[in-house]
DNA sequence: GTCTATATGGCGATAGAC
DNA sequence: GTCTATCGCCATATAGAC
């Protein structure tokens, strides 16, 4: 349930928000949205025309949250050890209390590519300011990286998608709760230099 | 549609795989899944009670066999750098031909925990055993690991995030297919050395 | 704007003939 | 074993009162 005195349409997107991160679109149910959010179903009608329209709203929010944040860092005029360290810190706690988030951003661009890919990033330019940045700021520090862009994928790899694949892990390797917690500690201290390691010439 | 010439229950279950790998359980009709196999609906719930056993059987094998194909590379007696080539060349091109798999397992566990958790992993020896296999060959090469399961999670997430996420990737970065291909075709030379790297001791 | 009641369609599952 | 026909339910969406 969500709060009170909030207008009903933000209530409704909160609510559709909770429940679309958790069951994705064909899981989603706009009876319990509508219970999340404390009103009625026919209201959900009557601020979003459809289901659809509703999951679009929802989507393109949480995907631009995401999705800045990582930009936002990275552009940063800090050492690059700094920036992994902040980035992997924030990103693997947040994405750990909020594990549905990248499974639903992926399963939502399978899904429904048309809509959903349109919505994505109108504006290319911040991406490639962002690889610029890191080309730049890793020359500074005596770094020459061949692709800043496959750099880029490896730390978001090597960030989501142990928190994605948690339930599995936990289960192959045979983790408890404590260990999976302990797991992804450790993983946000030795992964900067993993990374830094990884991208200094021999 | 599949092959004529296979036993009916052959045929539903190659039909299932394919309709299940692509949409998940939710978005799977068994409408779909008959026709794909050629027959009727009736005749699934004559082979497979319900959608649910279906899945289920579905699930188990595809789990087995993507979960097994990495434990047998790494644990042959081979430099790990061959480890590393020999499985990211396969792996990269066989998600990428089959890309819905990754989401597929993934989804499983989220939405049906109870059931698929019981069957994913019996024998809890075949991981550690792997584990123990990666440590000792990486000594043999002067190199010390601290944690042979952070490394394994982290070759694993090199792999198959990326592939995942493609079309996220595409759009945010603006590549083309051809771009996208060459992306993939480079991961699989420089991964090997970008881990190798990494955990060699500076 | 918000509700109740209902239309409409689709889906999983079963009955029963062959 | 395989089919056709159908039941019963549930989910999205709409009509219409307040």
């Amino acid at each position: 349930m969500v709060k009170k005195d909030q207008p009903t349409k933000e209530r409704i997107l909160e609510a559709a928000k909770e429940v679309f991160h958790r069951k994705g679109f064909d899981g989603a149910r706009m009876q319990e949205i509508a219970d999340t959010a404390g009103i009625n179903k026919a209201l959900l009608h009557y601020y979003f025309c459809d289901k659809e329209t509703l999951f679009a709203e929802v989507f393109k929010t949480t995907f631009e949250n995401v999705v800045m944040f990582g930009m936002d860092v990275f552009s940063r005029n800090i050492p690059f050890e700094e920036k992994l360290s902040i980035f992997l810190d924030f990103h693997i706690s947040f994405l750990r209390d909020n594990s549905f988030i990248p499974l639903f951003i992926l399963n939502g661009i399978y899904e429904r590519p048309d809509q959903l890919r349109e919505m994505m990033i109108k504006n290319l330019e911040i991406p490639h300011l962002m690889m610029g940045n890191i080309m730049k700021g890793l020359q500074k520090e005596g770094i020459e990286v061949d692709s800043p862009l496959q750099l880029y994928i490896n730390v978001l790899s090597l960030s989501i998608f142990p928190v994605v694949a948690k339930p599995i892990l936990s289960r192959v390797f045979g983790l408890s709760e404590e260990q999976m917690n302990a797991f992804y500690e450790e993983r946000k201290k030795t992964l900067p230099h993993f990374i830094m390691n990884a991208i200094r010439k021999p």
